[in-house]
DNA sequence: CGATTGAAGTTAAACGTTTGCATCACCGTA
DNA sequence: TACGGTGATGCAAACGTTTAACTTCAATCG
């Protein structure tokens, strides 16, 4: 590896007078000519400044560290991690990822780990939308909570959620403005999810905003968001005898379980069933036949806010209080939503 | 932050000595009071050692640089991921991600990247089996390639990929013992899927191992491994007059397809048509209905393998050739497989 | 004409470690 | 008494940077 030394003494000057030019500094202090040489033997020989270096001595390792529990576990991960590490890259910033593996950090390792690194700001990733505690951290280090919130809300950290209620609302009136009035939706019971709160809201929003009355009768909980437990539900729902003709689910996997049932019991997707589903999971929403219409949860945009805010909080540009955003989480339709079928619910064997 | 200095201070004696006992190195070089004393302050004050400090000094910073150019963009990539730094995090070292986002890294500006925080080894990670370029680099680096084996097949590095020949073959045999006889293979065109070839010599070796002729009608190249493109050759296959019993898939996603079609064309999973899909790709494999069967990539495996491999030649443990290995793609049953039915291929409507 | 200024550098200290070498007290031996 | 050996400890240099403070020299100014 080349240092500064070898610069040096090629170009016939002190150390000094090389850093100088190779940080922009050495405007009326060094010549422009030896500059310009200075700059040509860097070039020549490959310098690459030694960030360990620096950072010792600046105090300022350009990194970011980033602390999860699950980059392995949840396949969205990768976009979020992807987000910031990319946004944190056109910043010159290094995003340096520990994966806990799942267990709690409880004594803090994995954060000292990064501590020990001189990372300059902290992210908190979650595997979903939820609350988390924080961990502990040197007063001044920038905290950003990446899809997800502080447990306690007065931390001095800021945070990036999903718009929930938002896409929830969307998708609702995508299947009023088809001309559905029996909309079904089906949550999850998990209290761990803060989306499902918040996506019953953007539900019930649409529906009144619609002047229809929410049916409870129609408003179901499955034990998780997998297919399952959509099964489970999705049995439950349509073999009424007034069965709604279009549902909202909460996951693409419950949505891929109404399918799953839908077929089952001869009803067609979208004829006799619309339905919407909830994160744009890649290879299944598109995957399904018909590809499936969903909300996307905007995971790559919410890791570069994240990074991009841990940027600027270093740099002093933010407001002294912690600030967050709600990411749009925008419909994407496919193939899955149709008017209602007039000939109503008898299903096609 | 506390440092040797303070620990000095606190307990009166040099940094030196501080140094020297906190390495485990002080064994007859300091009264073993005096490195109790030392021992107690350095955890009432909680210190830990500066990692870039030491990293600039000794020119080893326990880090490992690793490179792709697609973390986000497929969900198994979590998988490798994870269990790469949680190996490298067993051994104390830790692993930093670097990844273009798709852009070739012709420049090497990513690894310069990684150059620059003196990586001490690097691992090259592909987002599916393929052979790769390797980058520039220090001539002692170790380089491991995971998931994939270097182009220049005398290149100094070493690899790790599935033994897909190895699951293609239990694959099969699984079917065969099934009782089947006419099975499918259902492969992907495209030459860059190195798999290609070798999972087809899995199904061959199995159906000669069995004393079964390999029927060329019966092996078709979907052109792309998705569920699209699956549905495509599915199609084909499916509704010719003496159909396959049974299909064996270059991935979950073309399995998928065939679901669909099987459904389609009135044919029921698995008791008219037996499936075995590739990869075990999380929400799909376990969600169909019924489950798929399906031959496990052993990303984590890899990805562990990968790590440790990187810091055994670190350590010299490693012989001085390039060594690779294969890991084990096990066979996962669900229930998509089952005996052929004896009336034959005759759609149930 | 002596003092001031400005350009063009250089010197040296510092960041937190590690580590070879020097120091020093003490002991046993010749 | 002098001497080598040991055990305990400190000193100081080095890793590659950054940066405040300094030097030197020539030119300008009142």
């Amino acid at each position: 590896m080349v240092t500064l030394k070898d610069i040096a003494a090629h170009v016939g000057v002190s150390i000094s007078a090389v850093s100088l030019v190779l940080n922009e500094r050495g405007e009326g202090r060094v010549r422009p000519d030896v500059a310009a040489r200075i700059r040509n033997v860097a070039d020549e020989l490959g310098y690459a400044p030694n960030l360990l270096a620096r950072g010792l001595k600046t105090n300022q390792s350009h990194t970011i560290g980033l602390l999860s529990d699950q980059v392995a576990s949840v396949p969205f991960a990768g976009q979020m991690l992807g987000g910031a590490q990319v946004s944190a890259a056109e910043e010159e910033f290094l995003l340096i990822v520990v994966d806990t593996a799942g267990n709690r950090d409880l004594d803090g390792t994995a954060v000292k780990t990064l501590l020990q690194r001189n990372i300059e700001a902290l992210i908190i990733a979650t595997d979903f939308h939820r609350e988390v505690d924080l961990p502990m951290t040197p007063r001044a280090m920038p905290v950003v909570v990446l899809d997800g919130l502080p447990r306690d809300r007065s931390a001095a950290a800021d945070w990036v959620i999903p718009d929930e209620t938002g896409g929830a609302y969307a998708a609702t009136t995508h299947l009023i403005l088809a001309g559905h009035r029996r909309i079904a939706f089906c949550n999850v019971e998990d209290e761990r999810f803060v989306a499902r709160t918040l996506r019953r809201a953007g539900y019930e929003a649409a529906l009144s905003a619609a002047e229809l009355t929410p049916d409870p009768a129609l408003i179901v909980d499955a034990s998780d968001p997998s297919t399952a437990a959509g099964r489970v539900q999705a049995r439950r729902i349509l073999s009424t005898h007034d069965r709604p003709t279009a549902v909202f689910c909460f996951s693409d996997q419950i949505a891929f379980g109404f399918y799953q049932v839908a077929q089952e019991l001869g009803l067609r997707v979208p004829d006799d069933l619309s339905i919407i589903g909830f994160d744009d999971q890649p290879f299944i929403a598109d995957s399904l036949l018909p590809g499936l219409t969903t909300v996307r949860l905007p995971h790559r945009d919410m890791g570069t806010w994240a990074a991009r805010q841990a940027i600027a909080r270093l740099r002093g540009e933010a407001p002294s209080g912690p600030v967050s955003t709600q990411m749009a989480c925008p419909l994407v339709e496919r193939g899955s939503v149709a008017p209602p079928n007039p000939e109503g619910g008898s299903p096609h064997i």
